[in-house]
DNA sequence: ACAGCTTTATCGTAATGCGATAGCTTTGTA
DNA sequence: TACAAAGCTATCGCATTACGATAAAGCTGT
């Protein structure tokens, strides 16, 4: 019975195998996978963006597992502090610890350190939203914020996570990646029209990429969200990798596409040079 | 009973089964604990905030883990893209879907959404810094932060954790929390002299803290930076609970303390106020 | 090139997590 | 108020899963 069903070599066995349905299609196979932190993690991933609290069946419906799973996973997070519980409504939450994570990463990497000042000067001149948002395989994360007065798209938060193809400061990490990469990435892309404007045609984007090299950065206009524009330059890390990128979000009412070109456009560049030459001998992987 | 007989009928079994009994020696007391993941998260908290990647023999020693363990459970992180591996040097890195969890816990929380707008504008009105931090258990999390031009004191980003006892956020909600709540959070307090001015004793505190109940807001200079003063006043839940806090902190450079109570004092107080306005109707736990 | 150290791969073992189930608490309805 | 239904908690035997020792393979530096 050991055997450990080593993919059809299981002539021996009555034919059992099927039913095990194993949720994680990565579970099967990969013997260094260890399962039960896979689960774990999936329970604080079903926390999305609601505002109430989750009881223990919502939480296994999200999931996958069953209910003595989900209790000893919630039981176990609830002990190390990152669920709270009410023990009236015996509901759960994603408690404030969940916060260290995102101190961790910010503060282990060096763009944080050297971004943040100039994040904060150019939001302050021009009273516009800056972020700077990284690239992880086809997203751009946002990972720092500092939204203006007039446009306050509260949907929009620190680890906010949108495609890269149909966002300014994705579009300018995707622009500057070496060919055989942006084309690795496109490749994984799942091309959505999230509004009217987006572009999914891939060729249509391919092109919109090499005019963003040669503009030196990149310019997205409701393709994403309605009455949003902005404008984004790559940063670079030591070794010229294109690694995340500096973006101004502004209101359609606010600006025109040529007025933003020619004022923001340079804006954004310079502000995304300055960031990667404080970034020379660091490496990003 | 005997259910999980679908899956292989095997009756073969000599049924010797291994006397499970005992031999509990140091393992956990609690059988709802699953242990796989507290070894996973004890190793994503390994990264603290240096600057290099770490090795597998690293986060084994950081996390007392074995080389096997370490090995598994960094595997693991990295398939799920919570780590990121640089196959040159083979070592690790946390990855930017660490901030994933930072977006579903504020984007969870009302409070966030009510508190950007507000703190923004005290920010840009007064050109200091101003921050929201929640309470968890006996520390501060900073939740929201808006750094000034002039303080830009980096390492403090989200997710930021300070004992609550020497900074103003958490004193302002220590001093509004029921009694017998208070003293339980200072019976698990440890108290440690962070500055030379931070103030270590239990009775000088309490004082402290009943004379913040009737300023209205909590005052605090040099007490955990030395540099530093802060003044915050406590948001409350819907049921009155003091669950949070805003803050302005600057340096002492540009404010006396007697400016900042008269100036800064109803700032803040009258911020929290709107925000904990806001909230009526939300339960936190 | 060799020695020392770190990382990767392998594998037998038993401890750990699994999941069914029964008892208990809360919620909803008449 | 009572009853029913649904959700949560506690328990337990079993086998799957994670464990950890070890050997092989890669680096690093002198």
């Amino acid at each position: 019975m050991r055997a450990k069903k080593e993919i059809g070599e299981d002539a021996t066995e009555p034919s059992d195998a099927g039913p095990l349905n194993g949720l994680d299609a990565d579970s099967r196979q990969d013997p260094l996978f260890v399962n039960s932190l896979g689960k774990g993690l999936a329970v604080l991933q079903a926390f999305g963006s609601d505002w109430d609290a989750l009881g223990l069946r919502e939480i296994a419906q999200r999931t996958g597992l069953n209910t003595s799973a989900a209790q000893r996973f919630t039981h176990t997070l609830t002990q190390l502090g990152f669920l709270r519980k009410d023990e009236r409504t015996r509901r759960y939450r994603l408690g404030p610890r969940m916060l260290n994570f995102a101190y961790s990463y910010l503060r282990a990497n060096p763009l944080y350190d050297v971004a943040i000042p100039i994040v904060i000067s150019v939001r302050d001149e021009w009273q516009e939203t800056v972020n700077v948002s990284v690239l992880d395989d086809t997203d751009a994360v946002v990972a720092i914020r500092m939204p203006s007065q007039r446009r306050i798209n509260s949907n929009t938060a620190i680890g906010r996570r949108m495609p890269a193809y149909c966002v300014s400061t994705g579009r300018a990490v995707l622009a500057w990646l070496p060919p055989e990469q942006r084309k690795a990435v496109l490749d994984r892309t799942d091309f959505v029209r999230l509004t009217p404007r987006t572009t999914i045609d891939r060729a249509t984007l391919e092109a919109c990429l090499d005019q963003v090299r040669i503009d030196g950065f990149a310019m997205v206009e409701e393709e994403a969200d309605l009455g949003e524009m902005a404008v984004a330059a790559p940063i670079f890390d030591g070794e010229r990798k294109p690694i995340a990128a500096l973006g101004i979000t502004t209101s359609t009412a606010y600006w025109t596409m040529e007025d933003a070109r020619e004022k923001l456009g340079p804006i954004v560049m310079q502000a995304a040079t300055a960031i990667s030459r404080s970034l020379q001998g660091w490496h990003a992987f």
